[in-house]
DNA sequence: ATAAATGCAAATGCTTTGCCCAAGT
DNA sequence: ACTTGGGCAAAGCATTTGCATTTAT
């Protein structure tokens, strides 16, 4: 599936991520388009996140929990509280030499992703630490 | 849970991870075991693989697809080849000075991770790449 | 008109949990 | 004896899929 046609829901669930930074998940955001009176389906959020991932338009970031969306295409790195889980981005400009190194015989190398872990400042203000 | 009792099948579990570099599943771990005549139950792979990790002794890696299981606990760095899925222990020695940026007012960094993405040796011999 | 996209609900994959029994100290 | 851990099957979450219907081109 690729993005053929661009209905009033894609149109909708693109509006509703193009500008976030916050690396929402396909919940989160079905959530606050519903808060907003749109009607789309969980299952329509799910097909068009993956289908602008594919085409380059959105990233899929994995970790622990529900997968997350970043409509941040530039190559950038990222930080993420292990107390509350959520994700950042972070400023440090992505190492071009990074992806020039040789890592054995027959590997391709395409990219490279560095994530810094840590306490987020609202976290380390709780005072919660992930003990 | 901390592991407080070295039973039968913790031991088996710790035996049959220990030394692999291939980042087993969950679900590889237990097919290995019970095809070496183990009595265990997955349930239980995944508690022990999950307290061995809350000790330290192992490390989680989360990615599309089920969570992988690194017995190597020293800091190091990782390849995904995006055909197989299939993860690489990378011989670049860990940056130690990445740990010390500075990311901005409030942010406690412990750790980061690097991981390459590319194609594999054996994924590209068969040339399927995945486009 | 035609092919593609949506909604819904069911199905799936991975993982955790409750409960009762077995086993470690 | 006193817990902690295991097995099993059920529950849980995140995500995908089948199918009939709607919608964009």
């Amino acid at each position: 599936m690729s993005i053929n046609r661009w209905t009033q829901q894609r149109r909708l669930i693109w509006e509703a991520i193009k500008d976030r930074t916050d690396h929402p998940t396909a919940e989160e955001l079905y959530q606050g388009l519903r808060r907003d009176g749109a009607r789309v389906s969980l299952a329509t959020v799910y097909r068009t996140l993956r289908a602008l991932a594919r085409e380059g338009l959105l990233r899929e970031l994995h970790g622990p929990g529900p997968d997350r969306f970043d409509p941040n295409t530039s190559p950038h790195y990222h930080f993420r509280c292990r107390v509350c889980g959520r994700i950042f981005d972070v400023e440090i400009p992505y190492k071009d030499e990074l992806d020039q190194v040789e890592l054995g015989p027959g590997f391709i190398v395409t990219s490279h992703a560095i994530v810094w872990e840590g306490i987020c400042p609202a976290c380390r203000e709780k005072g919660r630490d992930a003990a």
